[in-house]
DNA sequence: TATACTTAGTTTATTCGCTAGACAAACGAT
DNA sequence: ATCGTTTGTCTAGCGAATAAACTAAGTATA
């Protein structure tokens, strides 16, 4: 007896897991028809069977589910090709809207999407100086404001996504945001409970690097790395096509990565950390002992003060900033070695600059770079500007929903 | 037409997609069964029915299919638990053989496993000094030895594999071994075509990540980092479960990452590369320079005699092999920052002066690295011995010839 | 020893989703 | 006006999984 139970103990334990059955066949075959129509919207249901290698009638029957489920709509006949005409078919991407969040480390940055990643409205909110609760408020106004705006819809606000400047678990606790002051805080109940729809958080880095991945430079690679000089640096991984989080979510922390065994001790402990070289921090530093005129006291201000006066050419100025290209370029040179990746995003505050760190990046990587791994690569700056992170959460948010919504019995309105 | 024909053309490109029917539900379930039968056997029908979720009609009808194709056995009934005994199931891991090979700078490693591994047959050669085109007979001689020494069996060799020191690309090509001095080699096609079984060539690294994660210590973890510390320095990387090759298949060159931008230029152009500081290659300069005598000239022969010397308490050998420590423990401390891993696992030749090391290599983890990383994280090294890489082809080699078998319709014999 | 209860494995009927192929609708070309 | 083409729907049939009945072979208990 005692026996017995001690072994359906380990059964129950190992039964996690995925049987397949037709049900599966359906929603996968029906993920693949609705990501079809995603990607080549439009198209009739006769060229999504030969895509797809599906069936006809299987393409038919599938597409009318969706079209209930008011996921996508038939618009009028296309062009005929010597037959009848096609009825084509779109994404509704108006069926429903998610919140994204980039929550910075003195602002806020929301954005209200559409399921195919438009940003429909945009709200910003700076601040220095408040705890946690006084952030909690803020955050709330800011996503009170955008789903207030959100246009009347078949599911409404889908999804709640937020990046956050810190370290997030599976379970997307943040374990720790240095530069907020925030250890082991739960945001993901606390929003939940609020708005009653699914909240995500994320490092801003992985968001910051999916966004890249979705609606950037990254769109046809499945190699990205992403990564984000802000006050420090933060890396997120694309890796075979999906966000790579490690054992614990911690993957991606190569701003404490030594370049420079022999280098000066870094706040983690760590010596002479990639961070300590090539992030703001250190841009800021190197201009003040350059003994650069900077007006303001302010961080922000004095990033900006930098690019000013490297624009009328100021020597010190140019100097400073060819020096953080130089070093941004050994730990990307470390980072290609790791990952042998498609393509490498360099996003976050620091993309402002970079008309002046292109050059020695670039040289950098060239002369020190195996040959064979800069073949196939690409490096470049963000072109979603200060939107990579918080399209990146929304868009978490919007394929959560679309994942369940196609996996669900009850999936009809 | 025109735009017919260009159309069908886009089609056709598009087609590359799995279609979900009912027969990949049959592979994946009895691909799902088998792999129950190898972890838990022996294990009666009722209690993979139990594991998988599966019902208990199907499980039977797998597994009589499974049986005619000789994958796996029934062997006498089982303990009963209260009711009727149940027949135990095992897999059948001698239904055929697999070659692995471990191709190392001066020597050839071969190994005859059967499908779970074991070592039946091992067969090593030592040379210095030849051309690819002797190096193949030295090869060749090892592979007809191992298949000789094959037992009869019903599928016979069902593949070989075999790791390599340097870059391979993902079509098997050896794109570069500069300790072999060999460029743009194609041993692949050479020795499927002399043997007329699958070749599968990789890296050594990778096969020694691979290796561990199948037989060694990584057996229960999805993220593991395969350190190779031979002459060089190279990375497996084993992330979510699957090896990662990255783009080209370049991913792990660790060994030419950069932790000291002020260091000494390395072979490969790039300044202060990790393995001018941890490898077997540092270890003979810095024992030179401190002017321990090695009696041989002969590398393999004098990290022995440093090793020989610590176990003698000789204070310059303990120091230099302290030093090394601390610089394995620089990268390997940047490679968990980078993939927070659940396992760091080193291995290749420096693992027998394991004692040594394992001391300054904890201590600069412990000192170095963020505790978070630090969790759930275990570094240790290898216990395959020289194994790792062998075991690691030759299970590739077996597990493409288990996929295909499942999924071929002609399986059985 | 006889009976009831348990567990293992097989068999049968049913369900579900896909496919093939027939068919109708709509269009172009001659 | 007719023929061939293309689109989309409909129907029959098939393959695989499931549920549940059933057979087989044990244990437990009175």
């Amino acid at each position: 007896m005692l026996y017995y139970k001690k072994r359906m103990k380990e059964v129950k334990r190992l039964k996690a897991n995925k049987t397949w059955n037709q049900h599966v066949v359906k929603v996968e075959n029906k993920t693949l028809v609705l990501e079809k129509i995603i990607e080549h919207s439009p198209i009739s249901r006769a060229d999504i069977a030969g895509i797809t290698g599906l069936n006809k009638g299987t393409v038919s029957s599938l597409v009318n589910e969706l079209i209930i489920e008011n996921l996508i709509n038939e618009s009028g006949p296309g062009k005929s090709s010597g037959g009848r005409r096609p009825v084509m078919l779109h994404f509704n991407q108006l069926a429903g809207y998610s919140v994204g969040i980039d929550l910075g480390v003195n602002y806020i940055l929301g954005v209200l999407t559409d399921l195919n990643g438009n940003i429909c409205v945009e709200k910003q909110t700076g601040f220095t100086g408040l705890d946690y609760d006084e952030i909690l408020m803020e955050l709330f106004h800011i996503i009170d404001a955008l789903i207030a705006a959100a246009p009347k819809s078949p599911y409404g606000i889908v999804g709640i996504g937020i990046g956050v400047p810190g370290i997030v678990n599976k379970e997307n606790d943040i374990l720790l945001a240095p530069n907020l002051n925030w250890r082991n805080v739960h945001l993901k109940p606390a929003v939940e409970e609020k708005y009653g729809v699914p909240v995500i958080i994320e490092n801003e880095a992985n968001a910051g690097a999916y966004g890249e991945k979705k609606f950037g430079a990254g769109k046809t690679f499945d190699n990205i790395i992403y990564v984000s000089v802000g006050v420090g640096i933060g890396v997120g991984l694309i890796l075979n096509g999906k966000l790579y989080r490690g054992n614990n979510g911690f993957s991606g922390e190569l701003g404490h990565m030594t370049i420079d065994v022999n280098g000066p001790t870094c706040e983690c402990g760590n010596r002479g950390c990639w961070e300590l070289y090539a992030s703001e921090k250190f841009l800021l530093q190197e201009a003040r002992s350059a003994g650069l005129k900077n007006g303001e006291e302010e961080n922000n201000a004095s990033l900006q003060t930098i690019i000013e006066l490297a624009k009328t050419g100021d020597a010190k100025a140019l100097d400073v900033l060819d020096k953080a290209g130089r070093y941004l370029g050994v730990g990307i040179n470390n980072i290609i070695h790791a990952f042998n990746p498609d393509l490498v995003i360099i996003g976050n505050r620091i993309a402002s600059a970079k008309t002046w760190l292109i050059p020695p990046i670039h040289q950098w990587i060239e002369n020190q770079t195996l040959w064979f791994s800069q073949k196939d690569l690409k490096i470049s700056f963000s072109d979603l500007l200060a939107y990579s992170a918080a399209l990146g959460v929304a868009a978490f948010a919007t394929e959560q929903f679309i994942k369940s919504s196609l996996s669900d019995e009850a999936s009809a309105l």
